[in-house]
DNA sequence: GGGATAATGTACGAACTGGTTAGTTTAGTC
DNA sequence: GACTAAACTAACCAGTTCGTACATTATCCC
């Protein structure tokens, strides 16, 4: 133990000494936690697994997680906040309703389809009938800043008569994910079966301006001019 | 043995002596384990569970379904079967494109969200990577005839003029799916996230009626009246 | 520097789970 | 009515998998 400068305050800063890094530790085990649960689905993911590509041990995995059950739960709500703090980077201020909407049809397509895992754990916990998610506190308190943007730019879109009344912002949303979710959610099946690749750069594009035109249409106030 | 009449010829009348009945027996397990996994995957699902819940043995899985796998591959097999027999039922001879799209699109609607646990297998072999469905030669042979359908009103609605040139019937299949699919597979999680019940038969009619709204729209020609 | 507490490593075990072995019963055939 | 193949049963096995007991080391605070 000849080194004693290095020890000391390994909190907030360079963390020289590596040996016990609690923060880090968690971390570390949460990634690989959240990579092995969004590519094998709870009851698939093994602890034994995630533990020998940790850093750390298993035993830490009990000790900071409690449980496998724990430990998904956490790994899900990392999904969530990662994917929720990524959505608030949308500029879409000063833009007019139709370029705004353009914008946030395209974000939110091209958001989905980067964020995969998240699209993974979310269908892992559908499967679950949302048993996590229930409990989860932290999930349910992340709001939703997309519901706010849809609302936002409809109701300009409404007082500028480029967009019709009558609609719900939360089922404008809805339609969104539906397309966006499902280009991420079903590519594999879907292109098996049509035998076609639907991941492929062109198709891609080409589905995300028909989810844009379909959105633009749909809200489309009576005497708009066509697309 | 006082009963020899009753014995006879058990196969295909009605099966008096159930003591032995190969095709009833694999058909019940069939039934059993379709349940089990579309409800717990693939890894969830527990050998012993469908077993139990069978009017068979455990035995009898593997007699006649190999392993674990074999048994998921078959359920796979049996849920798109199904759905598949289900949408040829479809009849819209004789319909306007219009009104022909709305009911294809309704009908669609409605049909995914008849068949939940199809939806929930669709999702489980997404989570796999098609990794089964990829296997599945009887699957890949069940043609589609939901993409005959829409390509078939598609093009008569360009040909009168009522829909716009320039489409691809795939990709209106694809979004139709989007739509009616998402509702069922991210009913739960949506609804939790959003306060709001999307399964509730009032906001299911809404649904319905913006979706095929929103194809309408897309679809239609320029000078095409206004919804 | 000593004592308390947090963090970590090692080894193990109990229950579960997919799969099998060995043998029995039934249905139909000659 | 003896024989054979298919259908079926019960008990069992071996590998896996979650979780823990126990011991040890690092860090902090005074």
């Amino acid at each position: 133990m000849a080194v004693t400068e290095t020890k000391r305050k390994p909190k907030q800063e360079a963390k020289a000494t590596r040996a016990q890094d609690p923060e880090g530790t968690r971390r570390n085990i949460l990634e690989v936690a959240s990579e092995e649960f969004a590519l094998n689905g709870l009851s698939g993911a093994r602890i034994d697994e995630i533990a020998a590509r940790t850093r750390s041990s298993k035993r830490m995995i009990y000790y900071y997680f409690g449980d496998k059950e724990g430990l998904y739960l956490r790994a899900l709500e990392n999904a969530y906040r990662e994917v929720r703090e990524g959505e608030a980077h949308l500029d879409i201020e000063g833009l007019s309703p139709i370029a705004a909407l353009t914008r946030l049809v395209e974000f939110t397509f091209e958001h989905h389809h980067r964020h995969e895992e998240f699209i993974r754990m979310v269908m892992i916990e559908n499967i679950h009938n949302g048993q996590y998610l229930e409990q989860s506190k932290e999930i349910r308190e992340l709001n939703v800043t997309a519901i706010d943007h849809i609302a936002r730019i409809y109701s300009r879109g409404v007082e500028e008569g480029v967009f019709r009344p009558g609609l719900d912002p939360v089922e404008l949303h809805w339609q969104v994910s539906a397309l966006c979710f499902f280009n991420v959610s079903n590519r594999t099946t879907f292109s098996m079966i049509f035998g076609r690749d639907f991941g492929a750069p062109e198709q891609l594009e080409r589905l995300k301006r028909n989810t844009v035109e379909m959105l633009l249409r749909f809200v489309a106030a009576a005497d708009a001019p066509a697309l």
